[in-house]
DNA sequence: AAGAGCATGTAAGCTGTTACATGATTAT
DNA sequence: ATAATCATGTAACAGCTTACATGCTCTT
């Protein structure tokens, strides 16, 4: 078997064509106008990562050509291709993850509710936030460590990365707040109050624990 | 005259090599052991890295060979490497790197203070929130403007991108008021005191001090 | 003597960047 | 008719990753 690893624009292609089928060319136009900008839009980038793809089976492209249309080539997921993308949301966030790949792992959460489903994203959440709660008291210490020998704008540098990471589990705790609203209180309209407040996990097994 | 345009990793190489020469072994242990995890500590990317930077002429590298030493080959910023990397620094901060390159933003400023003096790191700070400032608002309209047709999951990742803006504007208040303890005070309550103008060394000359 | 860690490098391969190139359709 | 935009590609290049390779020194 071939090693198959995906590019992280690759992956970004799977999930988006797993969202609406497009062509390069709308690819294109949603890295370059939407949040997604960090992506590239540059045909060099895009048309050779989609034939990749299909290479590998992963995606299937059909040339539209109606009358009085530009040629247009669009692309779909494939079983596999599907399985892949599923399997790529379902990795579990790894400490490194949260060092060097923030943005996929951002990528792989905002994909796995329509992808996989909503468990997943709860998945996803867990263990950022089992990560996050580990790496940044190492950071403090770092912080402190370092805080003789280090010029100020060094300090507060790391003092960014430190706030940055505070803040996403801020967010991680309240997105796990609202996958667990939408679920316990799936008929809110008879009680506004009574059954919120909950933040117990749902139908996850145990994935992990504090 | 070339190009020239340094690699990242470079960048980050020439701020290291700035603040202590060092070996490619001393600044691979940083990367591995540091907040500089980011950067890639693999022989591969860094010794190469070197090389080039030696052959442009930016750093210089002597052996260190004393009795009883494993060898080892020390690396020193020369003239044009302190200007290119001045230079890299004093850069405006523009959207696209707030976009697409706000790590580097946020090494250009951890070595601003040591490399060209505490007003450039306030500039970078002030572009950087002008930048911010800016760009926010459209996140919060793509945010409002895809809110019906995103899947929660999506939506939640836009949140957290913004929030994580949020939080960096408001460190840059904060390091803004910081400097402003630090330098500037006197300008607040016109109290003029001997101030140390530590900025003026952009024409030096024996930039490689021991 | 053996092994661990120090210190440096090289080579293959992949991916993204930049720049160029090609047609076809729509707007002016 | 001309320009702009749609839509797709290719080729050269640079940089990083991974893996391998080489010796030297210190510890045990």
């Amino acid at each position: 078997m071939a090693k198959v690893a995906i590019s992280k624009l690759g992956c970004a292609l799977l999930g988006l064509l797993q969202q609406k089928p497009s062509s390069g060319y709308d690819l294109r136009k949603i890295f370059s106008t939407t949040a997604m900008t960090t992506y590239s839009d540059s045909p060099g980038a895009i048309y050779p990562a989609l034939q990749r793809l299909q290479q590998q089976g992963f995606i299937r492209g059909s040339i539209e050509s109606g009358s009085g249309m530009r040629r247009r080539q669009v692309f779909r997921l494939t079983a596999r291709g599907t399985a892949e993308l599923r399997k790529w949301i379902a990795r579990p966030v790894l400490r490194a993850d949260v060092i060097r790949g923030l943005d996929e792992v951002m990528l792989r959460f905002a994909f796995s509710e329509q992808a996989v489903g909503p468990s997943a994203s709860v998945r996803i959440l867990q263990s950022l936030q089992a990560e996050l709660t580990s790496y940044i008291p190492d950071l403090h210490q770092q912080l402190s460590a370092g805080k003789a020998t280090m010029p100020t704008s060094g300090r507060l540098a790391l003092e960014s990365g430190i706030k940055g990471y505070d803040c996403l589990l801020r967010w991680t705790q309240d997105a796990l707040r609202t996958y667990a609203l939408k679920k316990v209180a799936p008929a809110k309209d008879a009680r506004p109050k009574n059954i919120v407040q909950k933040d117990q996990n749902l139908d996850t097994k145990g994935v992990e624990s504090s």
